[in-house]
RNA sequence: GGGAGCAUAGCUCAGCUGGUUUAGAGCAUCUGCCUUACAAGCAGAGGGUCCUUGGUUCGAAUCCAUGUGCUCCCACCA
């Protein structure tokens, strides 16, 4: 008898064959022979640490890679992490500040050896946590956006884009982040429903009377007070009637008293407010296309950190939500505010500090992107890069028919500076280097006594998409855009264009769009085959999972409570691609209890003893010869799931032909009677059989999968399962199934008669028979069922008992005194009606003429035979009933 | 405001170009079992006006239209 535990603990097996790998670089990939299978990994902030929507992203990739791995390519899994620019130093900023240590205090340079000293203590946490979860990622391509090389390649690319003249700078309205000081790009504010109040001012038309007194107003109405400081005009729609009187008038601001004109645009609404728009040129986007239309003035009365500056007159140096406050008395006392209203309106706010954005006129940095982004946007048209699911290319085709100029300089330090250089007397020069950058100054000053002193360097960094956008290609090639002396780079040929991307579809524009720009640019095509984009990992009450809500469950711990075999197979067992995944810790105990039955099988299977003179039973030979069937539909039909990218179908059908076919049927059959040993040809059968559905579940579950392969047969040292290949479908004969399936459907009636009348499974049972009944039928009846004997029935038999039909095979058990006669006759009555009903749905169709000269004749036939059968049902029906008197 | 998508069993979803579907799966539920691999299990069972209403068709869960409800994306009326 075996001596393995009843149930699978997974802890050591999983870092025991972990390691293995690792010891025999498995996970390693060179360029060869072999059809390349390429994926780049999302790569996950440096100082990040697993989420619930890794997770279910690495599994996906990973069933994708050893998957491939399998079937003959060679596979190679780029693992990585981005520097997160605003992200991990608004990390560092805070952790400085409970250190007592103000970013304002320190320099470029010392912030910079902070910033690196958490990257080192953080970094990387996520991709051993990856590990954990049975990621098989080239380790030894671990790559990082701000690595020397890497960073290398990101100025090149901007160097290249300046000289394209695609990257330009420009006083623009950017979404200006006051608690991290910088601009965001429009896909980093989130809008968020705030309740707020309306406020109702007064405007008096100017000039005041003589005396000071004033005469007619105008009514603004806004939501942000404080801004008036920085009004320059006020707005109506000329076609107007209600506020026709303030034409061409000028009108005082209230509390800094400046005059300013009335304007008039079709842009406001008549309907909103009072229909009066105050504008402020600096502080509204809208405001501010105004302002330039008109030449209005434009007047920034916010500091940097949302404070109100010298140009605001009042309430110099507090933040705007206190003038917000303060203003509000203030207008009040000085019987300037008409009404304030309750009023709930959408805030922008940043996405990392989540501080209300404010809208503020600043010289920032921009790539041009019509251009770019054609080639990019024909690419998924064409289906030359395909969406999964397809869906996904409106919005993407939407998106990039209005994409807008690329905000791409941030105010911070963490990041890649802008390799931008200003001159002494003015100007500026684009270059790698500094050295580069100076032999251009003087070239362009005339001056050769220029040194890099005289140079000053822009102080921003780029946007963290700038550099992930060339992730697939600079991991394998950190010298693009290709310099000519540069040898063509063997990795970047041989891997470039990856196979498929998997990701999350909230980054579908701030990636996956730019990657597919970038990749057309710089590396003559596509980056990737096919865009698999995953759901969005919720919870049971439907929210999204985030660190915020606290609803999300640590990965680590439930790897320890389910195994990583288990949690993957919770990930995948409900979640089609692109749909969201509503996840609940049962999912991960389905998949830790499949564990435990694929264990509990080996151990059967282990604990047989064989001998060699036994002869193989009729049953186990059925048996062998269906599964094998069966598996080879199930292998075909898996093939397709992966074709479609229908991952969790795939794993579904495995784990039914595991768990009921394989286990609850096939085992079922072969085991041996207590005591004895098996037959040599049924043991071997069922050791192929084995290894094929571990192979086939390898890819889903590479630990548990590799520890019985590992037990099955005796292994060389270094093999691996991981390095096996997936089973190739052969032709099967479908008879084989269907007849096997008649045999399921006996079986399971004859239980079913045992439990409706209570009879244990040790009283053997005889089974009548009329009509056809195959050998697999008879057999599992007398296997499983306990049926002793199987006789024909006749006509004139005039034995009772619990009648059944499997297909249009009548079955008859006799049970003497057993039967209750109202019982059996109630339940053959429903079945008769059934049938009858059944058949006139039938006929209904038959007996329409249209329906049999239009339909075609194959659909025509299945009717007729439909209706035979119902029609031999019903009879023998029929006849039961009459039996029973 | 503009665009896209979804609605099938208690839950999560299949159902592909309309026809062997008076509709399938897994989980959950109910009943009976500690049967010598597994109670994280075994056996059996129940459960659906395919969101509404029309239309196209010999035939509709499937195609079209309308309504309802939900989700997402884009825009951001102060």
């Amino acid at each position: 008898m075996s001596t393995l535990a009843t149930t699978y603990s997974p802890k050591e097996i999983e870092s025991k064959w972990y390691e293995y790998w690792m010891k025999h670089s498995m996970f390693h990939s060179e360029p060869d022979d072999r059809e390349p299978y390429t994926i780049v990994i999302p790569p996950p902030n440096v100082t990040g640490v697993l989420h619930m929507g890794h997770m279910l992203n690495n599994t996906i990739q990973d069933v994708l890679v050893r998957r491939a791995r399998m079937t003959g390519k060679n596979a190679c899994w780029v693992p990585g992490t981005d520097h997160a620019s605003i992200a991990t130093e608004a990390k560092v900023v805070a952790k400085l500040v409970q250190e007592g240590i103000q970013k304002a205090d320190l320099t470029r340079e010392q912030f910079l050896e902070h910033a690196w000293e958490w990257t080192r203590k953080h970094g990387g946490i996520i991709l051993e946590q990856l590990k954990r979860l049975g990621a098989s990622c080239d380790w030894d391509r671990t790559n990082f956006t701000m690595n020397e090389e890497y960073s290398r390649s990101v100025i090149r690319v901007f160097v290249d884009l300046y000289h394209q003249d695609k990257i330009y700078r420009g006083v623009r309205m950017v979404n200006w982040d006051t608690k991290a000081l910088t601009a965001l790009s429009d896909e980093e504010v989130i809008y968020k429903e705030v309740n707020g109040k309306l406020y109702y001012l007064r405007y008096y038309i100017s000039p005041l009377t003589p005396e000071g007194g004033r005469g007619a107003y105008a009514v603004v109405a806004t939501t942000r007070p404080e801004t008036i400081l920085g009004d320059t005009a006020v707005c109506i729609n000329p076609n107007d009637p209600k506020n026709k009187h303030l034409k061409g008038k000028k009108v005082i601001v209230p509390l800094v008293n400046r005059e300013v004109p009335i304007i008039e645009d079709d842009y406001v609404d008549v309907e909103f407010g009072t229909g009066c728009l105050k504008v402020t040129p600096a502080h509204d986007v809208n405001d501010y296309l105004l302002g330039e239309k008109y030449s209005l003035e434009v007047i920034d009365i916010f500091n940097d950190n949302g404070t109100i500056n010298e140009k605001g007159q009042l309430y110099v140096g507090q933040d705007r939500f206190d003038v917000r406050k303060q203003i509000e008395k203030d207008l009040a006392a000085a019987g300037l505010l008409e009404k304030v209203e309750p009023y709930t309106n959408k805030v922008g706010f940043s996405e990392r500090t989540d501080v209300a954005i404010e809208p503020k006129l600043s010289m920032q940095w921009f790539v041009k992107m019509d251009e770019l982004s054609k080639p990019a946007l024909e690419a998924v048209m064409e289906d030359d890069v395909r969406l999964f699911p397809p869906k996904f290319k409106n919005t993407y085709r939407h998106w990039m028919e209005n994409i807008k100029d690329w905000c791409i300089s941030r105010q911070l330090w963490w990041g890649h500076r802008i390799p931008a250089w200003y001159l002494p007397q003015g100007g500026l020069v684009v270059a790698e280097t500094v050295e580069d950058a100076l032999m251009l100054a003087k070239e362009k000053t005339n001056n050769p006594k220029l040194t890099a002193e005289d140079l000053r360097q822009d102080e921003d960094c780029l946007d963290t998409w700038f550099s992930s956008w060339l992730w697939p290609i600079s991991v394998f090639d950190p010298n693009v855009p290709g310099h000519p002396e540069v040898d063509p780079n063997r990795d970047l040929q041989y891997y470039y264009p990856t196979a498929d991307l998997v990701t999350a579809p909230e980054i579908l524009f701030f990636w996956v769009a730019r990657m597919i720009i970038a990749g057309y640019e710089w590396a003559g095509g596509y980056p990737f085959r096919n865009v698999y984009l995953t759901g969005i990992v919720r919870d049971k009450l439907g929210r999204k999972m985030s660190k915020s809500l606290g609803n999300s469950p640590d990965p680590i711990e439930l790897i320890e409570k389910y195994g990583a075999d288990g949690v993957r197979v919770g990930m995948l067992l409900s979640s089609p691609a692109g749909n969201d995944l509503p996840f609940d810790e049962a999912l991960c105990e389905q998949g830790r209890n499949f564990c435990n039955k694929i264990w509990n099988a080996f151990r059967l299977v282990k604990g047989w003893t064989v001998d060699e003179n036994e002869k193989q039973p009729e049953h186990s030979a059925i048996a062998v010869e269906w599964l094998y069937a069966l598996i080879q539909k199930t292998v075909t039909s898996v093939a397709d799931d992966f074709e479609k990218y229908r991952l969790s179908e795939a794993l579904m059908e495995l784990y039914k032909l595991y768990w009921d076919e394989f286990s609850g049927w096939y085992l079922e059959i072969v085991k041996p009677q207590l005591g004895k040993a098996m037959d040599k040809t049924t043991y071997e059968a069922t050791l192929k059989i084995f290894d094929i559905m571990l192979r086939l579940l390898h890819p889903f579950m590479p630990f548990i999968t590799e520890e019985l392969w590992q037990n099955l047969a005796k292994r060389a040292d270094d093999e691996s399962i991981m390095l096996a290949q997936q089973p190739v479908a052969r032709e099967h004969d479908e008879h084989v199934i269907s007849s096997f399936d008649f045999a399921k459907q006996t079986v399971t009636a004859v239980r079913s008669v045992r439990q409706e009348k209570n009879l244990s499974m040790k009283e053997p049972l005889r089974l009548l028979v009329k009509g056809d009944m195959n050998a697999a039928a008879k057999n599992l009846a007398v296997r499983l069922a306990n049926v002793s004997e199987v006789a024909p029935l006749n006509v004139d038999d005039k034995a009772t008992g619990a009648s059944f039909m499997v297909g249009t095979t009548e079955f008859l058990i006799p049970l003497e005194g057993l039967v209750n006669v109202e019982e059996e006759r109630k339940k053959l009555q429903t079945d008769l009606a059934y049938s009858q009903k059944f058949l006139k749905s039938v006929l209904v169709k038959l007996n329409n003429e249209k329906f049999v000269s239009s339909a075609p004749e194959a659909v025509v036939a299945v009717e007729r035979k439909k209706q035979a059968d119902a029609e031999s049902k019903i009879k023998s029906i029929e006849e039961q009933l009459q039996k029973l008197g």
